[in-house]
DNA sequence: ACGGAGTTTAACTGTTTGGTAAAAATTGCT
DNA sequence: AGCAATTTTTACCAAACAGTTAAACTCCGT
């Protein structure tokens, strides 16, 4: 009856669930559920996002998305993981592709506008998240997101020692990145009525991503090799 | 009874409501009110704060609250006017001391940096309020904050005209600037994590002001006279 | 086609909370 | 002191909403 088919039966090793067809329309449906809740917690705030606006949202019932998520917090926790992660994959400016700081620093902001792009919600919630204190999520950012930043920070450092950038504290710099890339997508509704526009379009994300990446480079003394006109 | 005393009378002549006994303790009583309210807004978003709460912070009952504010929804208006009441005061560049863009630009990111620092509580209310479309805010935006913004972007054009700054987009600068000042109240929380401190010190928020300016400044080619060291 | 696992629906419930009505208390002015 | 204007308290209310229980229904492998 209420007996919920566990994805991970087990910890140690890897076991692949059978992929049956009730998992798979789950798997669908959690999808769906998910979906709607980033955009009604965007929207509304986790307190104003109400269980029947998302369950509406995603196309089904109250009660029928609380078999799927058993309460309104471990919706909004997966939700906030799923943004997490996300964030993270984008983040390791090691990963990025490119030689020079600049090219690499160039990468990292431009996936980070793209997420703003591509993932305005889930942006949304999770500053609503850490302006309220973030509640949910100190743990995870002093877990996770820092030791995967302390990387990025030692190779800004070492580019720093190497005279390749100005020396400025590389903690500061990615708040800089951080909140330039985020404002699109968190102040959004700001943004478009300065700008004259219903809704942000892909151009001026590009506006966006050549401005800061100009100004950010060359305000810390990583020069592109050539001096794009704007 | 019930009736209130009317502040402002008539909307013609600037008549001065005789400062009573009354008068001035509504003034108190509305002062700690607000106060209180724009710390709850911030903490818990405008679902998730309850009357009582503010009420209980401010000191009185919730019922007597209702007295001095009719409604939630008054309240919170209220808060919100004043925060962009101060915001946009801090604003207009043209007024800025200085007379180089260099300086009128350090001046002004310095203000919004002190306003972070001392007003982190109404930042996070109006970014909220932004994060979630601006429903209460973005008449006043296009009718208040936009006009006076005009002018800042036009003396910027002109500075560009006349070559002293690069040819960037003015309207991206200023998003840029806010994003970076503003990223100091909203996200207090992430960045105490990451510098490991429990709560951000005047210091830091200088070292912010420096390495924005810095990096901005010189990533427009407003550079200052003195190259200052970091 | 049948049995059971999995899913959906219907009917409630207890609590929280914004707001009201009116009585009671306090304050300030003459 | 006395009275009216103002403030505070007491007692409620109705709506919204997260979550529960159990029954009904559907799907799928055998």
């Amino acid at each position: 009856m209420l007996f919920r088919q566990e994805y991970e039966m087990s910890n140690k090793s890897t076991v692949k669930p059978k992929m049956t067809q009730y998992s798979r329309s789950r798997k669908k449906h959690e999808c769906r559920i998910l979906k709607a809740a980033e955009e009604v917690f965007a929207q509304f705030g986790y307190n104003g996002a109400t269980l029947d606006t998302i369950a509406e949202r995603a196309g089904l019932s109250k009660q029928n998305m609380l078999y799927y998520f058993a309460s309104k917090q471990q919706l909004y926790q997966k939700v906030l993981q799923n943004i997490l992660d996300i964030w993270m994959d984008s983040m390791a400016l090691l990963t990025q592709p490119g030689k020079d700081p600049a090219s690499k620093l160039e990468n990292y902001i431009r996936r980070k506008i793209e997420l703003s792009r591509t993932r305005p919600n889930g942006s949304k919630v999770f500053a609503a998240e850490i302006i309220n204190g973030a509640p949910h999520l100190s743990a995870d950012i002093k877990n996770r997101l820092l030791p995967r930043l302390e990387e990025d920070i030692s190779l800004v450092e070492s580019w720093i020692a190497e005279g390749r950038l100005d020396p400025i504290d590389p903690r500061h710099l990615f708040f800089m990145i951080w909140s330039t890339t985020q404002t699109y997508a968190d102040f959004s509704a700001q943004i478009e009525i300065i700008l004259g526009k219903p809704e942000l379009t892909a151009g001026d994300f590009e506006d966006a991503a050549r401005l800061i990446t100009h100004v950010i480079l060359k305000g810390i003394g990583a020069q592109q090799k050539e001096d794009k006109r704007l």
